[in-house]
Order: structure tokens, then sequence, then C-alpha cells
DNA sequence: TGTACATCAGTGAACGCGCGTTCACTGATGTAC
DNA sequence: TGTACATCAGTGAACGCGCGTTCACTGATGTAC
């Protein structure tokens, strides 16, 4: 962790390559995202990016896990934010900073739930940690509702003893201390937020019949928080 | 509609070019289909495709069709085959269909339900109609929950008054007549459906996480099918 | 039934484009003594 | 403080690739009389 000068000139021009890259993957998608076009926006011979990033694979790496940390702060954030108030009105809260980073960011929120690249696939090490600070944001609320007496264990629908298996070590690994059947409620809550975000953000709404897509949205919110509380 | 051995011959190219097109989607994806690599397989030269197809989206719209009307296909003829029992276990059936064509065709799936191929946008006229098919099965489900009074109408969450001028106008406009408060939560169990199918398909349930996914999904499913029941 | 003409499918060459990646190189910047 | 050497950023040419699309063309198949 040298900070010379040329350290320095390092450090910015690697920056000016995500912001670049971030740029071009929203205007022409993941899959056109070529180091020739960064180079030619850095004003440098295409070569030169070498210097840099490995190959376009590394390039695609290195937005992936920018796109996850962004929406993750802003989530963060919105937690601080809202600290004051009960888990519920947090949950709905940080859904809805999930959501308008999504339509704010469509091709970069496409990066990260949308179809997968063709011939890329992210590496886990580097993009497992962020990419699961959502689920364990929304998993941490669980957890407080479960302590505030808001969420009840048992639910109307059995649980299969394959899944509770798995929900049970999912819980341990995860150092959750949920019951399986409200780690269960968990995940259909993150399915439902993110089908509501995806549906939306990738026009399967159908353009026009939703005068104000953000009122569905907390609807839909609302009601699974609803299901969430269980019985 | 002349059917000589000329129109004959070119209706079976065509269908060859729409094959070989699912082909390649599969193995490279929407973003890497090729006129030229079709052409190549269909053993023509690349010129040659412009006989049959106007240019690149239009063979795009033609697989956007196709792969819609597959599963739309399957949705139907589960019905057929689940007519005999409830709403509600049909409204799983088809879910698990939808799944599990999913599953087989990932690629296919994305191209109707992830994210969108840069520079293209699916015409509406062609591709609305096979494209609601499945939504509209599911709401008339709904609606026969409602008729044999499973699904009740007023829910614990109220309704935003824009939200329910949107709902009661797309009521009418499908001619479902399903009072406000379903419709939303039919849009809701929409939302988890996909919602689900996607995290599982686009992988972001992480690979080991859960030994037997299809539990996973039934569970999720099973839970939005009491959501949609209201109280 | 036979001939003349029109239609049509497929060819091959060409245009101009962008891509990822390698490699030997130059010249500036830093470092060790 | 000054010099010799090592490191490093960026160059430019090149390799080989694939793409969409146009256009004038040939030769086979169909149609009208």
């Amino acid at each position: 962790m040298s900070t010379g000068p040329r350290a320095q000139r390092r450090d910015d021009i690697s920056q000016r390559i995500i912001e670049i890259g971030r740029v071009h993957l929203t205007e022409r998608g993941a899959a056109a995202l070529s180091l020739r076009a960064v180079a030619r926006d850095l004003g440098m011979v295409s070569s030169a990016v070498y210097r840099y990033v490995a190959d376009r694979d590394a390039l695609l790496t290195l937005l992936v896990v920018d796109a996850y940390d962004e929406v993750g702060d802003l989530v963060d954030m919105t937690l601080v934010r809202e600290s004051r108030r009960r888990w519920d009105s947090r949950l709905l809260a940080i859904s809805q900073t999930v959501r308008e980073w999504a339509l704010a960011e469509p091709a970069r929120y496409a990066l990260l739930y949308g179809s997968p690249v063709p011939g890329y696939a992210a590496p886990a090490e580097v993009t497992v940690a962020p990419g699961t600070r959502i689920v364990l944001a929304l998993l941490a609320l669980l957890a407080e509702g479960v302590a505030v007496g808001d969420v009840h264990c048992d639910g109307s629908v059995p649980l299969p003893r394959g899944l509770g298996k798995d929900l049970r070590r999912i819980s341990r690994e995860l150092q959750l201390d949920l019951a399986e059947a409200v780690l269960g409620r968990g995940v259909l809550f993150w399915s439902t937020m993110f089908g509501a975000i995806s549906l939306e953000v990738f026009g399967q709404l159908g353009g026009e019949s939703f005068t104000e897509p953000a009122l569905l949205f907390d609807h839909q919110i609302r009601l699974a928080i609803t299901t969430l509380r269980g019985d």
C-alpha cells in the first residue's frame, strides 16, 4: 500500500475505468461492454487498459461489486436514517430504496439481478459478500420483528422436512437464530420484493397500466410484510 | 395462403430458422444472436436469410413469441390435465409448470422475463397477446377462487386511491370483474411467482444453499396462495 | 401438352464496422547508492 | 545532491475473429396462354 504520486495516479485511473464502465453498462448493457470502448473514453490506446485490468471479465467483476456496494450503501444509509422507526417501516423503506436505485440504474440492476451475462460467471470469492448485504439486512430486520413479538413462529403452511433442514442449516450458518418457518417467510419476502422490482424495471408491467407504479410497489410490500408476520 | 411445394418449403425453412435461433439463444444468449450464425447452421450464405427474415430484430421477435407460446401452451396443458382439481391446486400446478420450463430453458426464460436486450424493443402488437397468457390464466383462477368463496374481497392493507383507480380500470379492460383489493393481491402473487423463479434461475439462491429448490418454490407458492385468499 | 415469361431462392463479393489480446518498444518516473 | 539503473505507463502495429446489410447475379421453379 504505497501512496506515492505514481500509486495515486494509478488509483485515479482505476477509478475512472470503473466510472466509464458504469456509463457503458448503462448505455449498452453488459453484453456490449468492451475494453476497447473503455480505453477510447479513457483517451488511451486499447492495449493500455491491460495495465489496469486483466481482461474483460475482470472489468465486469469490478462493476458487479461496484453495483452491489452502491445499493448496499444506500440501504445502509436508509437504515441509519430510519433507525428510530419500527422494523416493518424500515423494511418498507429499504425496499423502496432498492426499487428506486433499480429504476435509476436499470442496466446495473440487470447486471446483478437479471439474466446472467453469457460466458461470464462472477467469481464467488469477491462477489458473495457484497451480494448478500441486502438479504442480510432484510433478515436482520426480520429477526428484530421476532424479538419484539411482531413475527410469529408457526405458520399455517407446514414445511416439508427437506426444506426445514436446509433452512435450519442456513440459519445456523448465518448465525441468525431464526425459526425455519420464519426464515422461509423471509425468503418469500425476498422473492416478492425482487419480483416486483424486476417486473417493473424489465417492463412486464406494460407501460401505461399503472399510473403510479410506486403505489403498487408499496402496496405489494405492505401485503408481503403482513404475510411475513405469520397468522 | 397458397400451399404449393414452394410455399411448403418456405414454411419449412422459416420453421428451421426459429429452431436454430432457439438453440443459439440457449447456447449464447440473446445479445449474441446473429443472423450470420443462423445462416451457417442453415447451410446457406448469410445474405440468404434475408429472404425469410427482415433483420436481426425480426428474428428476436419471432423467438420471443415462440417462447411465450411455448410456456403458454404448457400452462394450458397443465390446466387441462388438472381441470378436476380446485383453483388453488391448479394455481400451484401452473406455477410449477412455469418454473420447470424456466429451469429447462433458462436463456429463453431470460429473454422473456430477464434483462431487456440492449437496443431491442419487442413490438407490442405481436408480443402482448402471447405475453399476457400466463397472467390471464392466473387471474382467471383467482376469479374462480372468488366465485367459490375462497378468496375474500377486503384485505387488512388499505388501497391508496390512485392505485384503486388503476386496478378498477384494468379489471374492466380485461373484463375480469375482480374487486380492486383482490386484483392487487393477484399482482402480488404474480410478483412472487416470477421473483422466486428468477432468483432461482438467475442464480441468486447461491448454488448449494437449498438441496431441493423445488420444495422451497412450492412452499413459497403455497404461502403466496394463502395471502391471495385474504384473511 | 408445350412454350414464353415472371417469380423467387440462394450466391458471392463487398462495405465498413468493432472486438479481445499479444508484443516489442519508448520514454518518463521513481529508487538506491 | 547527483548519477545509474530499474520500474512502469502508455504506444502502435498486428493477429484473427465475427458481425449486419446491400447488391447484382444465376438458375431453378412456377404460371399463363
